[in-house]
DNA sequence: TCTGGGGTCCTAGGACCC
DNA sequence: TCTGGGGTCCTAGGACCC
């Protein structure tokens, strides 16, 4: 058998590093990327850590650190950065048949199956390929595991002697290098399970690897087991090359200002049942439960109401219109005048692929449908000309109630009207 | 109504990830 | 004033069955 070589490619910072490569006069300075509403930094260049600036905190929390600092803040543009990373994913499809494409800005590499043997040199060769044909940097760990190849790709992060690849292959010197990493920095090891682990006094990757088995068990169910023997080297989280239809879809946002009408809900609602019935569309699924949530903002102190109602479709269905019309509906049972909501949006459940469904009893389906026909037909119109060429007329116009985007650059590489313009 | 071991299915909730 | 929006997996416990 041979033996495997995972390798972790991570962009760095990455929705910062997107909005420098459109605009380059942000390199070298302080870049922040705020979360929808821009409420938190999600995104932040190493200038902006530098400053103290955390992944996480509420930007308001930060206006101190960044004072005087001429911090560069931007709203988060997702057609933007959703577009460049398919051009990073394509480029390392290239390089391997064995990918997962694990997060927007990340893939995991089997490189095990090629001829070519030196995979630290290798491993440059892709990052440079990447950096010179998209603009992004990338770093890259290599390692017998995936969970050792997240820790390597994390060294190669912090230590720029690295030249951004790491290697953690040799099984000699990882020791020392496991000892030197604290146990919350592990992949699968999250805030409450390096509480319980240092209260037991392990607190570093190798006293974790080098843990009783049934207590990890015990505690930190199954997961935490694979997470040890990984950390041993042993490989317990395969490659998963293909993505299984999900299980479930949300579609929500959380309001730029507060909404007190059942109008403005109502077309915010339509809205995201819209988005969740395109997610649905673009897997080739249908489901058979759609469920509406509302709530109050309940770091307010305020009046508070949540609730949530679900209802059973006649037959499973992807048709936008369906899904909105129930939506609705079920808005209608759950709103109570009187309070400031924050937040509506919808959950997709019972979820099968198209082809799997068959008619109901009194013979309505969706597949083959005129209905599926006008959805392809929307789809297209609207992957062609830019999202939300068509809408429903139930979403409204003016949506007042739309998300907080301050800062927000042009969709460079997605739309005819916001491309790059060179003015010499 | 009680007795008992063994099984399945479902749901809620908790942990984690980016 | 301002606090993201998606997801996954696992377990415990209850209901129910024989």
């Amino acid at each position: 058998m041979r033996s495997p070589v995972y390798v972790l490619v991570d962009c760095n910072n990455f929705y910062a590093s997107c909005e420098r490569v459109f605009n380059p006069e942000l390199n070298g300075k302080p870049v922040v990327v705020l979360s929808n509403n821009d409420g938190c930094a999600v995104a932040c260049s190493k200038e902006a850590k530098a400053l103290g600036i955390k992944v996480g905190t509420p930007i308001f929390e930060c206006k101190g650190m960044m004072e005087g600092h001429d911090v560069r803040i931007r709203s988060s543009n997702y057609t933007l950065y959703g577009d460049m990373s398919e051009r990073v994913m394509q480029i390392l499809m290239g390089f391997t048949p064995e990918i997962e494409i694990y997060s927007i800005d990340e893939a995991f590499l089997r490189l095990d199956g090629l001829a070519h043997k030196d995979f630290l040199s290798y491993g440059k060769t892709i990052r440079a390929k990447v950096q010179r044909w998209t603009g992004i940097p990338v770093s890259i760990g290599i390692a017998p595991t995936k969970t050792l190849a997240k820790l390597a790709n994390r060294y190669a992060k912090k230590h720029p002697e690295t030249e951004g690849v790491f290697d953690l292959r040799e099984e000699d010197s990882r020791k020392e290098y496991l000892q030197k990493v604290d146990v919350s920095d592990i992949w699968g090891i999250g805030f409450q399970y390096s509480k319980l682990l240092k209260k037991y006094s392990i607190n570093t990757a190798w006293e974790l690897s080098q843990a009783p088995m049934t207590w990890l068990r015990k505690n930190l169910t199954v997961k935490g087991l694979r997470t040890a023997w990984e950390l041993k080297g042993f490989p317990c989280i395969s490659l998963e090359e293909t993505r299984e239809a999900k299980q479930g879809i949300c579609s929500s946002r959380s309001f730029g200002r507060p909404v007190k009408t059942l109008r403005d809900l109502q077309e915010a609602l339509s809205s995201y049942a819209s988005i969740g019935a395109e997610k649905l569309r673009s897997e080739h699924s249908v489901a058979s439960i759609i469920g509406v949530f509302l709530g109050t903002n309940p770091f307010k102190s305020e009046p508070q109401y949540s609730n949530y109602y679900s209802a059973n479709l006649a037959f499973p269905t992807a048709e936008s219109s369906l899904l909105i019309h129930v939506a609705l509906r079920s808005l209608q049972k759950i709103f109570r005048t009187g309070f400031s909501y924050k937040k509506v949006g919808i959950f997709l459940f019972g979820i099968v692929p198209e082809r799997d469904s068959s008619p109901n009893l009194f013979g309505q389906f969706y597949q083959g449908s005129k209905s599926q026909t006008l959805m392809e037909t929307f789809d297209q119109i609207n992957q062609r000309m830019g999202r939300d060429t068509l809408r429903f007329a139930s979403s409204g116009i003016s949506n007042e109630w739309q998300m907080r985007r301050e800062y927000l650059t042009d969709k460079f590489t997605t739309n005819w009207q916001e491309l790059l313009e060179i003015v010499s």
